[in-house]
RNA sequence: GGAGAGAUGGCUGAGUGGUCGAAAGCGCUCCCCUGCUAAGGGAGUAUACGUUAAUAGCGUAUCGAGGGUUCGAAUCCCUCUCUCUCCGCCA
């Protein structure tokens, strides 16, 4: 959510920063309801001042045993006017709070302007693309030659958008997991969370995929509906729920492996082959919860976390700005970690990195005790994918392979795999 | 799933319709006293919103959440959530 305060104050400015997404916020029409809004509390508050008074009044006249009659009549249409103005101030707020759920972030200064994904920024490369001697096949490929990568038994269970992987690939993607939890955890910080797959509505209106993008989550139909997590980032990130941090407590560096639910809606025809757009995919999500002054450098920082994982498994990669078209709902500023694969000679993205400073914070009232001042104050939060596993084994799979189909072992992976160095 | 108990400020815990944003204790902050530690005395110590130049005042809301009764609700009623105890079931 946008500082109320602000939209109030500079509601054109937020316009015109909104703009830069290509999205159209109506500054005039919020700043008329936001009148009404000022009217209807000012009054709202006034009566029940009154009221609280009479109220008093009455109770100290009945403690001295007076006759209340009177006052009691005196009263008596107050609680009508309240009664309308306080249903009215409450329609005005909800209107006014469905609008500001609505909003997108405030984007970054920095991000560059862009329509969409081809007009992002490459900010660096790593690695160069490997010559193969031989033409590279795809993971689809690869896979079902080895043997562990199966969509038809998949879709015999689930249907289009899921994956069954066997033997040495599943193993192989325990290893990326277990590999990079251990990375993050004993080398950049990150505390190792175990968390909730299933959430309530609130948890995903914190981090701002709801009221706005629920076609694209998996839902129960339970009584109280659950919501499957499309990323950790929702329980990780709320765990800054309705807290107020001491300084000393951030920052804090959160890591969690879960698989992510996405229901793909809109994605038709995208991507429709193999594992780089499912419906259950596993990640190894990072989030960091800090204090405001602290973001900027704490998106630097987990982007060179994401980025150490892509290096020790050597694959070539390139980071990249996202632009003002292509950056998400919740971002200030994203960079994209895109991994190169061979199959499809392109980079793809395998990590995306947020800061959304306090956007998700003022939906989850998480604040952090101002070292100076005392005073609480919204905390920043970031996430990213540190990185996204089922993508990391596709990139193992195209950049490892060898000209007979089988598929050299990273070296790192190779404690997590049992010390062999080759799956055939 | 069945039966019961509970949810109050940073913590413990009082408060069953009126002057209660809330006793008391602990903790914390500041001051005083005290030749350093200990003990003692005093003051302060929630959050959000509105109004405002103001993190000054003043007002409003908040005692798990939401609704209701009432001139007035932490206190009474309803619904929900969560916690605990016992039974059942179960990885």
């Amino acid at each position: 959510m946008i500082d109320p305060k602000l939209l109030r104050s500079d509601a054109n400015g937020v316009a015109t920063n909104l703009a830069r997404r290509g999205f159209s916020f109506d500054a005039d029409a919020y700043l008329a309801l936001e009148e009404k809004r000022k009217s209807l509390q000012v009054e709202t508050e006034s009566l029940q001042s009154e009221r609280n008074k009479s109220a008093k009044s009455i109770g100290q006249a009945k403690a001295k045993g007076e006759d209340i009659e009177p006052l009691l009549a005196a009263v008596n249409d107050l609680g009508a006017r309240l009664e309308d103005t306080e249903s009215a101030l409450q329609s005005v707020q909800t209107e006014l709070r469905d609008i500001e759920l609505g909003l997108p972030n405030l984007l970054a200064d920095d991000v560059p302007d862009g329509n969409s994904e081809d007009d992002n920024l490459e900010v660096r490369r790593w690695g160069e693309p490997k010559a193969f001697a031989f033409a590279p096949k795809d993971h689809i490929e690869l896979g079902e030659a080895l043997g562990g990568l199966d969509f038809d038994a998949a879709a015999k269970v689930s249907g289009a958008r899921f994956a069954v992987m066997q033997g040495g690939l599943a193993r192989l993607q325990r290893a990326l997991i277990q590999f990079m939890l251990d990375t993050h955890t004993s080398e950049h910080g990150y505390r190792e969370t175990y968390v909730p797959y299933l959430v309530h509505a609130h948890a995903l209106e914190g981090t701002g995929q709801l009221p706005k993008f629920e076609e694209d989550l998996f839902k129960t139909t339970t009584e109280r509906p659950f919501y499957l997590i499309p990323t950790a980032e929702v329980p990780l990130t709320n765990l800054g729920r309705d807290r107020i941090f001491d300084v000393g407590e951030l920052p804090l560096r959160l890591t969690a492996h879960t698989p992510c639910f996405r229901s793909e809606a809109g994605s038709h025809g995208q991507d429709t082959r193999g594992m780089i757009r499912q419906h259950q995919f596993e990640k190894v999500e990072l989030v960091h919860l800090v204090a405001p002054d602290q973001s900027e450098a704490a998106l630097e920082a987990m982007t060179g976390h994401a980025e150490t994982i892509l290096q020790r498994l050597e694959l070539p990669y390139r980071v990249v700005a996202l632009c003002t078209g292509d950056i998400g709902f919740g971002a200030s500023k994203t960079y994209d970690l895109e991994v190169w694969l061979p199959g499809q000679q392109k980079y793809r993205e395998i990590s995306s990195c947020s800061n959304c400073n306090d956007f998700q914070a003022r939906r989850m009232k998480g604040r952090v005790r101002n070292a100076d001042t005392g005073k609480p104050e919204l905390l920043h939060t970031l996430n990213g994918s540190g990185v996204a596993a089922g993508r990391a084994l596709i990139a193992v799979l195209e950049n490892y392979q060898q000209e007979d189909g089988s598929i050299r072992v990273p070296d790192v992976l190779k404690p997590y795999m049992g010390g062999i160095d080759t799956i055939a």
